[in-house]
DNA sequence: GATGTTACTTGCAATTAGCAAGTATGTCGA
DNA sequence: TCGACATACTTGCTAATTGCAAGTAACATC
């Protein structure tokens, strides 16, 4: 993987511009679609994959360990026998609610026909 | 281009969701950068290559004329001999401020060091 | 008519995405 | 204890997208 964290390495991957910096973590078309299952409700890798939009197996597990990555999520073994894991929203992931919110908004609003699956 | 326009054509590229929707439009790392710098006051092909992040040419040429599709920004030419246009936000995409300050507070306050370049 | 400016387009190598199949770990029932 | 099943990934390979560099077009100015 490489090595453009903007948070853990001093320089930034393309500009201090915190958009720009947030586009870096999240800037793509799979990223945000997990993080609104989250809030969703969803928690497991197979409840992602499940999901409407079908999302790559692989994408989906480079996701998740970029989004560890970025202590937006956490990883915890939520039954043993067998183990199975768990993926939560931290603070600070939970504090993307608001980017969430307004791309839904500004969706239902200028896409004909798209409607919110879920609340939150 | 592919034909994957979520509000021209009748279905959905990916899925009903408008978060989905928004980030079939959005959702890549470039597209919001434009969009940020025509809120900072920019409106030439020119003055958006200027910008801190060095957009390559050719994509900054086919993000606008997306934008364009999707009625949110309009080219117009603003002077004669020679010829010159500017790009500027329709009302829709004017509506896409919300989303781009909700990331630039989310980066600010989680991305050590990250600080806005300008005001909208 | 040579040079410069703005606004792109084109060609190509490199990176990333996406599909399908495979692997690892552990359960459960016969 | 062996086979079938489930969850959670990983790997291999092709296709699409990105990004760099260079080229082009239209016009203006010297």
């Amino acid at each position: 993987m490489k090595k453009t964290n903007p948070t853990s390495s001093g320089a930034f991957a393309r500009s201090p511009c915190p958009v720009a910096c947030v586009l870096d973590i999240i800037g793509d078309k799979w990223t945000l679609l997990v993080v609104r299952d989250l809030f969703a409700g969803k928690r497991t890798y197979g409840e992602f994959q499940a999901s409407f939009e079908k999302i790559p197996t692989n994408i989906l597990a480079e996701r998740l360990k970029r989004l560890i990555e970025y202590e937006i999520i956490v990883k915890s073994p939520y039954q043993q026998r067998p183990v199975r894991y768990e993926y939560v929203l931290t603070t600070k992931g939970k504090e993307l609610g608001p980017i969430l919110k307004a791309m839904a908004q500004w969706g239902e609003k200028h896409i004909p026909g798209s409607k919110a699956i879920s609340k939150w």
